[in-house]
DNA sequence: GAGCAGGTTTCCT
DNA sequence: AGGAAACCTGCT
């Protein structure tokens, strides 16, 4: 547990800059404080942590970019970033919380009308988000999340950026590439603490080394076609794949079931005793075309322990 | 200190 | 097909 290193070392060396003055996004995102936290640390990322000293402002990293964020009292999302990043970052930031969907539309296409339950949930968590995540790192990490907590999760990607990835700012570093991956030794991963998730990241990092813009294309294919080809990496099933789909390339049919999803829905539908693959199609049934933004809100309600 | 966790694979009926 | 067991590690 280190201290977290502040921007002015004091030392007349200028180590790094200062963060840039706090600013709203260019198409403003409503959000409150509470559904922030779920929505930064509710296991759809696992690079966010909260600043120490800084109530309600979180710090962040993806791809090659740092940012800090937080809440201001008109309810919309301020970011601020490292100066020398600060001027590219702004379409980054849209990007990545999806500022061009309006989630609160979405919510009202999803069939609260007729499911009391998922109409409750929609009103306990409004303006609930679906990042969009640069989509190798979500692979990444997802491939890390096998029977482990969150917390856990992002220990083992403090892990591996520590030690195989580029630096970013300050001593903070991004996430391996999976080209990057494909040079490291399954050894050199088990260090990291990924136990027998190590061989499957080793054995897709040299997969994805053969196949020429795997990574580029899989975005862009449809659902099904995506889903087919990530759970043909090892160590990828249809959970792992679902969750990467929706949090790592916005396919909102997308319907992870993992073991708090089969929770809920035996306990809210009566679907006792189903498996994962039968609630996975009675959820892309019932909820339709945007059943992932659905299952986030069954998630968050889930987990908030009701 | 045994048991278990936001799964997947493998090996059995 | 469908159901256990095994797989690593860190936390309770």
């Amino acid at each position: 547990m280190r201290a977290r290193k502040r921007e002015n070392n004091g030392s007349g060396v200028a180590k790094t800059t200062g963060w840039s003055p706090w600013q709203s996004l260019p198409t403003p995102v409503r959000i409150s404080p509470e559904v922030l936290a779920e929505t930064l640390a509710g296991g759809q990322a696992f690079r966010w942590k909260r600043v120490h000293d800084q109530p309600g402002v979180w710090q962040g990293v993806w791809a090659k970019m740092v940012a800090r964020a937080r809440v201001n009292e008109a309810c919309e999302l301020e970011w601020s970033a490292p100066e020398t990043m600060a001027a590219r970052f702004a379409p980054a930031l849209e990007t990545y919380f999806a500022a061009d969907v309006n989630f609160a539309a979405l919510a009202d296409q999803l069939p609260w009308r007729t499911d009391i339950i998922l109409e409750e949930r929609i009103r306990a968590q409004p303006a609930l988000r679906l990042l969009k995540q640069p989509f190798g790192e979500t692979l990444l990490a997802f491939l890390c999340s096998s029977a482990k907590r969150i917390p856990h999760i992002a220990q083992i990607c403090e892990k591996m950026a520590a030690r195989f990835g580029e630096p970013v700012w300050d001593d903070v570093k991004a996430l391996p590439t999976w080209p990057r991956l494909a040079e490291i030794s399954e050894q050199d991963l088990q260090g990291c603490g990924l136990g027998y998730r190590a061989r499957f990241i080793h054995d897709t990092a040299r997969l994805l080394a053969q196949e020429r813009d795997w990574e580029e294309r899989l975005p862009h294919a449809p659902y099904a076609q995506a889903h087919e080809w990530l759970t043909a990496l090892p160590g990828v099933g249809p959970k792992i794949a679902d969750c990467v789909l929706l949090f790592g390339a916005a396919k909102y049919e997308a319907f992870p079931v993992d073991t708090w999803i089969l929770q809920a829905m035996a306990k809210r539908y009566g679907l006792h005793g189903w498996r994962p693959a039968q609630v996975a199609q009675f959820g892309r049934a019932h909820f339709g075309p945007l059943a992932g933004l659905a299952q986030q809100f069954l998630f968050a309600g889930e987990r908030a322990g009701k």
